[in-house]
DNA sequence: GACGTTAGCTGAACCGGATAAGCTCAGCCA
DNA sequence: TGGCTGAGCTTATCCGGTTCAGCTAACGTC
């Protein structure tokens, strides 16, 4: 099957191939007689102009680069980037922008790719995942000037564009629905303590237990696996004074812990209340259901796919909040067994 | 930063545009010397060539497109794609060609994203997955002559490339070895029934249930997600002479189905022995850890990768068989109590 | 009826590479 | 010395769109 340009299109009309260009893009310069015609024919002929040739011409690829930096084994698990990319995905292609996707081993690389996109103008804008406390994406981004939307934040983002979430709300939430069930040693497995939001965490964490007077609290930082997670556990529930009640930093570490604690013959709520951040669909799958900070990852997905749309068509580059997670209480939290 | 193109390189190099052209794509025409130099200023002024500039002359868009037919919900739940899509990544990128990914929501909107790709040149192939078992994809791809690999099969991939792995001797391998242990009511919870591979278990299953003479055999269908898979398994074990082992046909429904086992009071795996299709960490996260039908996802996604772009290349459409999932005991698995 | 004005279209340049064809000149041989 | 060869380069064309400048004809105006 040959694939028709413009200038079957323009031959078939009994125009020319500008006249063809002005009627597919609804500008003026032709009648509206005339386009409807080659409306027509293009449609016949299933015409689709060329994304390398417009590229050219335009100087847009109208596509959108996202670079993942995890390893392929905590990548797989999480539910966090699928949801987050199908979010963006729905929103690019009801713009007829195409997303670029690419896994990437550290952030030179990922850097390296983002000067290679910019290079081959492949892409218009990229979305920046997992910001960390010193990020050296940034600057380079910066300095590219290729627009671009980081998600995550508050702070940390320079002069770039971003989404973020209150995660300092969200967990001071959880503390105070904790020790509301009267829990007064909680502790909390946190992601890798590099990334901006895993100190923002554990910043709220520490004021929220300073201000509600809790002194037998401990962060643990694991790295988002499953394996991970466990082990934190284990070595939390191990300690002479164990907490009553943990908060873990992702859905994956939350049902590792929950594992953990029934094979060490404790009750999930009664003795170990958790509490689990990211409520994915496999909060729902264990028993007992686990409570969740949980937001709509596929709309927050949406939301810094359009801001960086925007962002492309020349609009200032702002700092977005978006919605807090809510906490959804479920079976793996209640009061503390009497001791 | 202004990106630079080949004419400044030509400039600062003081040849031709074509000079250039040769020297950085390896071509005889430029001696060493110049090529060097050439190579040294490339080097130094950032220059990449756009993808554009170079898809639309050289007619190939150096990227390949994957399109996801599956809802946002259960798209994020299964380790299953993220795995894949990273194993496909890491064989574009090592070979520099782009991955272009899009959710769709039915067949339909994908043949039309099929139709638009190959019309904008946007793609050189596409990787297609989820074979039905009578798929409307296939005839239409091949009508559009779009290399394309099928990951699916074996059979119903018409003249098209693919790649597929030997379910049903897994499957029978899994029985097999329940059977050993003394089981001899064996359960199945399926995948959609119109996937292909969903009815290539399903005859492997009855197979080898009639061959080792097992009569009390159910397959109960379901949709990959974890509350169905509870259903599922919910229904089975309220039966009157309910099953004392269930393969499930992905791991998050088996995750669902040990939890609903151990809600209704049985114990896994004295009670009921569970057998999970995909090993991924999931479940290696839960207690006691399931006994899984497993392979590598990564590689798998990685050998789609090299056969399309080998089909791209010219090399003929064959059908490759990829390893055979490999039985993984573990502790969800064991002979069945005596009653 | 001469003169703007404008809608509607054409022709050509341009985007940034790849590449075929052509040109130049050193080297070699008869 | 003239002719041939081939390495090493330049020039020109093409890919398939977008867009600008210009052309033509119809229309309105005084």
């Amino acid at each position: 099957m040959k694939r028709p340009t413009i200038a079957d299109v323009a031959r078939r009309a009994g125009v020319s191939k500008g006249a063809v260009s002005y009627a597919l893009n609804g500008q003026p310069g032709v009648s509206e007689a005339t386009r409807q015609r080659i409306l027509a024919i293009a449609t016949e002929i299933g015409f689709s102009p060329s994304s390398a040739a417009r590229a050219l011409s335009a100087a847009t690829a109208r596509a959108v680069g996202l670079a993942l930096c995890r390893p392929a084994r905590t990548l797989g698990v999480e539910p966090f980037f699928m949801a987050l990319i199908s979010g963006v995905e729905a929103e690019l292609s009801a713009r007829s922008y195409a997303l670029t996707l690419q896994v990437v081993a550290d952030h030179d690389a990922e850097i390296a790719v983002y000067r290679r996109w910019w290079g081959e103008r492949r892409v218009d804008g990229v979305l920046v995942c997992d910001l960390r406390t010193d990020d050296a994406r940034i600057p380079a981004l910066e300095q590219l000037r290729l627009p671009a939307v980081v998600i995550g934040g508050p702070g940390g983002t320079g002069e770039l564009a971003s989404l973020f979430s209150d995660d300092a709300a969200a967990l001071t939430e959880a503390v105070e629905y904790l020790v509301a069930l009267g829990h007064r040693r909680i502790a909390r497995v946190a992601g890798l303590p590099d990334l901006r939001h895993t100190k923002i965490r554990t910043d709220a964490f520490a004021a929220v237990c300073r201000r509600l007077g809790l002194s037998d609290t401990a962060t643990v930082f694991s790295d988002y696996t499953g394996e991970e997670g466990g082990r934190a556990t284990r070595r939390l529930l191990s300690a002479t004074s164990r907490p009553t009640a943990v908060i873990y930093d992702n859905d994956v570490m939350a049902i590792a812990g929950l594992s953990v604690a029934q094979e060490m013959g404790l009750t999930v709520p009664a003795d170990l209340s958790i509490v689990a951040w990211d409520d994915s669909p496999l909060c729902r799958l264990v028993h007992p259901p686990l409570t969740a900070l949980g937001r709509d990852i596929s709309a927050y997905g949406a939301h810094a796919a359009r801001h960086l749309l925007g962002v492309i068509a020349g609009e200032p580059a702002t700092r977005l909040r978006d919605e807090t997670p809510q906490l959804t209480p479920r079976g793996s939290t209640a009061p503390p067994r009497e001791r």
